[in-house]
DNA sequence: TTTAGCACTCAAAATATCCGAGTGCTAACT
DNA sequence: AGTTAGCACTCGGATATTTTGAGTGCTAAA
């Protein structure tokens, strides 16, 4: 169904005006701001219009219009350039990510911060993971008598460490066996079949000091759960606050993020680059109020993993989508080049 | 200033019923509650006492008493017990934090996740850091072509890793050149020592593969300064938008508490073990409405860093104070044993 | 097709009214 | 001296009522 030109100006006008004040807009207040020169009548009767044919309701009959959800749909589908963004804002998202920590591990982290603080809204990331992937190399590195750090690396080239505190001494001898162990039985076999049952039978297998090794393999193991497991970022929140159209539901929001069930709904949101979901599109009843912007990253061309923002259906659609869509560019150009051998 | 015995029961009956209702407390409900039989009338008298005072304040002259931070003050100096705490919620609290992850470094966030649970508010902490102490030793394991994971080990045995990616091929012969250099050099020297300038001339000491090198010592040198830095940990901040009488600053609140300086305030309140600080005990405004209950936990006997609670001035004291303070002693048995040698 | 004009609508703001929990004080009682 | 019954008084909050004005839909003329 194509709108008239004039139409999709006036759309475009409520819906930003909308956007800028949280006010219905009113046909007279709109004269001011249509590039053309109307009677606020003939506004009226293109409203009217655009309200029969679903793109804008009345919260009640003596006030303006404010944009429906199909009336967002539309302006975002054909009303913005999904791109625009001049090279002064690149580069200063650009600056703000470089800015931090050159830890690969935090580079999601790090864009979700900045991302929240450009956006005013909540951010939402999924660190890459290394599901689905085989185990290719597993370090010991003895730190004292009874701990040592652990290193796993994947096959998709993620790495994940952590402090080990065994029961019993690290000696030499043990630190060989760990590694026969590993080598002979970890290394090449998929992540989730790294349980702890099977660490279990693996310590058995050394008669003495078993005890110790356990306490090794568990940690393998512990690590191997977290790198094929994807947690859910989510930074900004407090941002939220400042909305108030969301104030009512504020909470269960942020409960709502808070539960790593909001991940399936954002992986579910698979076939594009670049999703946003306005309102009740997202399935969830906590989300009613709020839209979603998302955007894939790629490490080498593969799925890394999501970053986008939470707000209001009342964003600023046309400066937050190219934003995202530019942050996740860099993340993933980020991330390819740390994770390239 | 002692409070007569019937000062003091009628004193803490007011500041208990006011934590459970968050209305202010009249006469005669009082009475309901009181474990001796007396008229509204006389308890009208006392409260006026207690209101002369200043333990207890009127919102309008029509209304009942709530306690003011005076009052709040003198109930949880004086009228409650500051270790009640039975042996199930023990087990409980325990249970909780033993549940999660066994990773050394996960500890206090753990800890602060469980803590924010069980008291419904948003809870605090700074995990242990190695300010002031020196280098013993750091690793360099190589993973990729390019690729490397950093261990620095500290004298206060905290450990700090990461993935380091070098701008040039990490061969044998630069790893022992980096051993040579950081043995030399970096071992043994404080933290605050190993600055980004330092390790610049460090690198430049090596005619070839310069590059390479300084990534690499660049790299300890961020993690040297996250060693000795002092992260802020904030779990549950959600919870606040439980509490109404925050409604209004909740916003100020939780930024403040996003901001580093938060910790000054901690650690100011270094003299004592355990501290309280309701309403505007704290200096800062935005914690006008807000009370804090932060415990320090110790490794090994020495300051560990820092465990609390942050929540509205009618927090439930009697139940928070023990719990916050037996978790403390908790995480600083767990650290103690994760990090002895 | 556009526009001026007009009667109409209705949420929000302003105003008025009522209600009752709770107080302070006084005078009587123990 | 401490306690209590009684009573006038206060005042925030709940409820009802009025006012206001931005915005509408419709009609008739341009």
């Amino acid at each position: 169904m194509e709108l008239s030109e004039r139409k999709k100006i006036i759309l475009s006008a409520i819906v930003e005006q909308y956007i800028r004040t949280g006010e219905p807009v009113g046909s007279k207040s709109l004269l001011t701001v249509l590039p053309m020169s109307l009677s606020s009548a003939t506004v009226r009767n293109e409203m009217a219009d655009l309200a029969d044919m679903g793109y804008l309701e009345q919260p009640h009959t003596s006030a303006g219009r404010i944009p429906s959800h199909k009336g967002y749909r539309y302006y975002v589908d054909n009303l913005i350039d999904q791109s625009a963004l001049d090279e002064v804002q690149k580069k200063q998202i650009e600056a703000c990510v470089l800015a931090k920590s050159k830890d690969p591990d935090k580079i999601v982290e790090h864009a979700s911060e900045v991302l929240a603080d450009i956006t005013n809204c909540a951010a939402l990331s999924t660190a890459p993971t290394a599901t689905g992937s085989t185990v290719t190399r597993i370090e010991l590195v003895p730190i004292g008598r009874r701990t040592a750090m652990l290193v796993l690396l994947t096959s998709k080239g993620i790495i994940k460490s952590r402090v080990c505190r065994a029961d019993g001494d690290i000696t030499a001898e043990i630190a060989e066996k760990f590694y026969n162990i590993t080598s002979a039985s970890l290394i090449g076999r998929f992540l989730d079949e790294i349980s702890l049952a099977t660490m279990q039978t693996l310590a058995a297998s050394v008669s003495e000091d078993m005890l110790t090794m356990f306490s090794l393999l568990a940690a393998v193991s512990e690590l191997a759960l977290e790198a094929s497991k994807s947690d859910v970022i989510l930074e900004g929140q407090s941002n939220l606050l400042n909305h108030r159209e969301l104030e009512n539901n504020t909470y269960e929001l942020m409960e709502f993020l808070h539960k790593g069930d909001a991940i399936k709904s954002l992986l579910k949101s698979g076939d594009k680059d670049l999703s946003v979901l306005i309102g009740r599109e997202a399935q969830y009843k906590q989300l009613e109020n709020s839209s979603l912007i998302l955007s894939k990253y790629t490490i080498n061309g593969n799925d890394g993993g999501i970053i986008g923002v939470v707000g209001p259906t009342r964003i600023d659609y046309a400066k937050l989508i190219p934003s995202v869509k530019y942050l996740t560019e860099i993340v993933g150009k980020l991330l390819t080049q740390a994770l390239e051998e």
